[in-house]
DNA sequence: ATTTGGTATATTGTATACCAGCTTGACTAA
DNA sequence: TTAGTCAAGCTGGTATACAATATACCAAAT
């Protein structure tokens, strides 16, 4: 007699510890503001075991891992850093994030349909009044999400992961920034550029537009960010 | 009495045991043609240890790293395995690779020197006679030195390092692919022509070319390799 | 003979113990 | 008062011990 065919999807087995540790670090590393903070930024093996309540040995696969991302630095026999990136260290993010940005649109001409294309569109729907400056905030997430949508859209893994990473480090830059001068009201411009671009399936376009929309941010970092170094 | 200002260099505390048994896994995993073989590839900790003389905890930590950098993946409970990548990854890493390596170029044609470039240049010298062919090997060196020369030349830290750690896993490929048709002599002229563009100061002439040099090959894997999947 | 369930074993995941190097601070002597 | 020394205790690095689980093997039943 056979067995009753039930429905069973296999039990998650649990994410060993050390992932579930890293995910809990990292997401600690990246709500404090290292830029505002002005304290100690060690971090006790010891310590993070035991509110986390589990030993030292995971605690240090997870910081290993964290090391390796760019979070925190580990100096034998002192301990493990939050580190806090120079300007330099920033301005080369950005430029790494345009190159993998524009090659993502070239990809986006070539792969995405004119349904996912669309979809860019509306994303700034609510903003063409005009009234940027008053929903910032708002904004600031859409801008976020629309440069990810971008990376998914090129339908490539590996750059969407590497430029994801970047990204996380380059967040708080750019909530702080988007609010100077009148940039988020270019930002909207840009972006509108961009997408025609990708709806006329111009890969040199796109790629150049997107390109300079990140080399743009690099340049005002380099000349108006000063809460750096 | 202020101290005397000697020129002294922090003392080598001795890279920490980890780093150390994370380069020589490096090392032996790179050094094994994955491809090639056939056998099982798992790694076993207690074997690695043993090997290496020191216990599981810092061949632990190794791992790690070498699973953030893709190079072998963790099963829960059963062990590491040596990643054998699929050929859609593969051509995943040379698409970033060709974003990572024409942002470079573009860097190159503005900070390089005349004489950064001229190296470049003479790199080939000793392929003028056209006998590539009978060289392969020397010409396959000096093929992957001229691409990383162009990442250094950039003076990007960060797209170097990105780019170099693509490169280790694509070695194995391009070597076994520089023999197809006529890669070799196709791959010359396309150098050959970067290197005017870069002299040029062509910015887009040169991240033009290098992108296309790159998903030439990508565009050659996907029709050609037959040994990956 | 094949299948099934149990048990033994091997291997990883986690915790703990131990060690080495640094830092700190108190005490002593010039 | 100050510099120097020594000791104690922190802290991370490494090793080992213990727990959990996957795999392999074997025996028994159909």
């Amino acid at each position: 007699m056979p067995a009753a065919a039930l429905q069973l999807e296999p039990i998650d087995t649990g994410e060993a510890l050390k992932s579930r540790i890293y995910v809990r670090l990292k997401e600690a590393i990246c709500s404090v503001n290292i830029y505002a903070e002005t304290g100690e930024s060690r971090l006790d093996e010891r310590q993070l075991g035991e509110a986390l309540g589990v030993s030292r040995t995971p605690v240090r696969e997870a910081l290993v891992r964290l090391e390796q991302e760019g979070f925190i630095r580990t100096i034998p026999r002192k301990g493990a850093f939050i580190i806090r990136k120079k300007k330099k260290e920033i301005l080369e993010m950005i430029t790494v994030w345009a190159a993998l940005e524009s090659m993502a649109a070239r990809l986006v001409t070539e792969h995405a349909t004119d349904g996912d294309i669309s979809t860019l569109r509306r994303m700034f729907a609510k903003f063409d009044g005009g009234e940027v400056k008053a929903r910032i905030d708002e904004y600031s997430a859409t801008n976020i999400s629309f440069h990810q949508a971008i990376l998914q859209l090129s339908r490539c893994e590996l750059l969407n992961r590497l430029a994801e990473n970047l990204f996380i480090h380059m967040r708080s830059i750019r909530m702080q920034t988007i609010g100077d001068h009148d940039r988020a009201k270019q930002s909207i411009i840009d972006h509108m550029h961009i997408i025609e671009a990708l709806e006329n399936r111009d890969a040199d376009v796109a790629e150049r537009l997107v390109r300079e929309h990140s080399l743009n941010l690099e340049t005002h970092v380099a000349q108006h960010v000063t809460f750096l170094n």
